[in-house]
RNA sequence: CGGGGCGUAGCGCAGUUUGGCUAGCGCGCCUGCCUUGGGAGCAGGAGGUCGGAGGUUCAAAUCCUCUCGCCCCGACCA
């Protein structure tokens, strides 16, 4: 491609709207444009280097076995209503009314209408099992799109869902499709970290998330730098605290703590630590109130929480409530006298003399303690990993950082195909729900993940596999008829070498213009013809990563574009 | 949805507090000259309903009311 012909328009300001150093090189570079917040236009560049990812996506999907489909954007509500998800989604699912008044929305995700096709399609044991993929724009109404195209409200996803007999052919399905995002992660050059996540609202029991490290992450990622443990905040576990404190039991003692509600002030008023204090949070859980006890500094892991209560959802009970199981306003809720089910934290099964409040008005009790003063009902993880914490497995401190997640597998099981009634005859004639799995990358934020992490002041660096081009040949001056002539040849030469895209800034511009333009989109290979060919007629070939520089003469460039390209598509 | 900020030329911004504007600056764009190894120089030029609507005033980018859009923090988020 010649530069004029095509659209490469790059900014030389930093756009205003941009934040993070992925979404200024997007749009510097010419890849994007905002239309609205959330949406975003691909010009040529950045739809070039779209592709190259959907093929990668495509490539390895295939050679894991999944059959690719196309699926339509727009879903009826009544299958979202049918698996119970019309109220999971909500505000965050965008809709519409056609001109018959009837209510359609734009596909968040798509379990539904797969399962629905497939349990029209789909029988036998026979038939089964069966991985159906598809690469798809995704509509969601985001409360706040942010950071460009990492979080926008439409975006494209590649989402696979399988479809088993058994468990056993899951486990095999869920192998497959984890190998194939390392292979596609892999090619696609980026660093990525596998870690363990809780399901959520997607439902079933095991998945894992694929995530690249970066400080605008917006997920957070626990991980044990010793032994290789690593979770997401929802899933993460802490070894257990030691249980050994052998100190004195204090007698009780009720203090008077005027308008202190929270910890901090609390913890200010008495001049203790958080740490020595005791939060009592009254939940709602099958529509009875429990009280959750926690370290003043720790935070209630409401998943861990909902799963240990085995049920679909906690919630904070209301003020109301609150008061008439406690006896007092909100923030001197205690433990002690309290007439319900205790669940506490084993953090707080370990402590000795902490502080809770009194459930009395503006009152708190010090020396509070386990057996002698209340029943624990229950000892159970129940809050978020926090810094300080050690690794589960090996009991290394425990490192907590930010991610970026781009692929995410989980396990589904029957949800959907229970809801939906997704059956099948087994070989006895015997009906079953189908056991399914389901599978997504965010492809756009591929791209977007890959820059933060591959860039530098000039720009982008674009990995082989992923650049628009992988060549750009720069003739210096292009009313230097002799350096024209050269570059239109390598040009020709180039261009017919199979997989090598070459551009051509062609433009009537100033050297410095055309190298800080190469730079900023990133082009691996540099070929410059200038100077030296003036001089030796030799061409100069630069590598955008490592700078490295070469002096070939025109008859073997090819052969040594060949050579590197080759020699960068390795890890 | 709560809190904060911003809408002035394609992009980045000044001017708004204290009304006087025929609205300015840098980049980009167009023409010519000159220049050609890291975002050159000179000269000339085009480009604006100052987000929109209404109001106050002799006079509004500037003050008031409403409205639309965008960004940031938080809440939210397979």
């Amino acid at each position: 491609m010649k530069w004029s012909q095509t659209l490469i328009p790059t900014l030389k300001e930093n756009p205003s709207e941009a934040e993070i150093e992925s979404h200024k090189l997007m749009i510097r570079a010419g890849l994007i444009r905002r239309i609205t917040a959330g949406a975003y236009a691909y010009l040529p560049l950045g739809t070039l280097v779209l592709n190259k990812v959907i093929d990668i996506v495509r490539e390895e999907m295939n050679r894991g076995g999944a059959i690719e489909v196309f699926l339509p954007a727009l879903q009826p509500l009544n299958l979202l209503e049918e698996s119970g998800r019309l109220n999971v989604f909500g505000d965050d699912l965008i809709t519409f009314e056609d001109r018959h008044g009837k209510t359609t929305a734009l596909g968040p995700t798509h379990e539904e209408i797969i399962t629905d096709i497939v349990r029209n399609e789909i029988n036998s044991y026979r038939q089964l099992p069966i991985t159906l993929y598809q690469i798809q724009t995704k509509f969601r109404d985001e409360t706040r799109p942010r950071f460009g195209v990492l979080r926008s409200k439409e975006f494209i996803m590649k989402d696979a869902y399988s479809f088993d007999v058994d468990y056993e052919g899951l486990n095999r399905r869920y192998k497959a499709m984890y190998d194939a995002y390392c292979r596609i992660f892999d090619r696609c050059g980026l660093d990525y970290i596998v870690c363990e996540a809780d399901s959520g609202a997607m439902g079933g029991d095991v998945s894992h998330e694929f995530m690249v490290p970066s400080h605008v992450g917006e997920d957070l990622l626990i991980r044990c730098m010793e032994c290789g443990y690593s979770a997401n905040r929802e899933r993460a576990e802490a070894a257990p605290i030691s249980s050994k404190n052998n100190a004195t039991l204090q007698e009780i003692k009720e203090i008077s703590t005027p308008h202190t509600h929270t910890i901090q002030e609390v913890s200010n008023f008495l001049k203790v630590k958080p740490d020595t204090l005791v939060k009592t949070m009254i939940y709602i859980s099958d529509g009875q109130p429990v009280a959750v006890l926690l370290r003043g500094d720790h935070e209630v892991n409401e998943t861990k929480l909902t799963k240990l209560l085995g049920q679909e959802a906690v919630a904070l009970a209301d003020h109301n409530t609150i008061e008439h199981v406690t006896g007092a306003r909100v923030g001197f809720a205690g433990p002690v006298g309290l007439q319900i089910k205790i669940i506490a934290d084993q953090a707080v099964s370990v402590l000795r003399n902490f502080v809770t409040g009194a459930n009395k008005p503006d009152a708190h009790l010090l020396n509070v303690n386990p057996e002698r003063d209340f029943k624990i009902d229950r000892i159970a993880d129940i809050r978020y990993v926090t810094k300080g914490d050690r690794c589960p497995k090996c009991n290394h401190e425990i490192d907590i950082s930010q991610g970026i997640e781009i692929g995410h597998v989980f396990k589904l099981g029957t949800k959907y195909s229970d809801a939906l009634k997704a059956k099948f005859l087994d070989s006895n004639g015997r009906e079953k729900s189908m056991i399914m799995g389901c599978y997504g990358i965010g492809v756009n934020r591929i791209i977007a993940a890959l820059i933060e992490r591959s860039h530098d002041e000039n720009g982008i660096i674009w990995p082989l596999s992923l650049a628009p081009y992988k060549v750009i040949i720069i003739p210096v001056n292009v009313n230097d008829a002799a350096g024209m002539k050269m570059a239109n040849q390598i040009y020709d030469e180039i261009v017919n070498v199979a997989g090598v895209e070459v551009l051509l800034d062609d433009r009537d511009q100033r050297p410095g213009v055309k190298f800080k333009d190469a730079d900023l989109i990133g082009i691996p290979i540099k070929i410059v013809i200038g100077k030296k060919f003036t001089e030796t007629k030799e061409l100069e070939i630069k590598l955008r990563k490592s700078g490295e520089t070469f002096l070939t003469p025109p008859g073997e460039v090819h052969m040594k574009i060949r050579e590197l390209c080759e020699r960068l598509s390795k890890p």
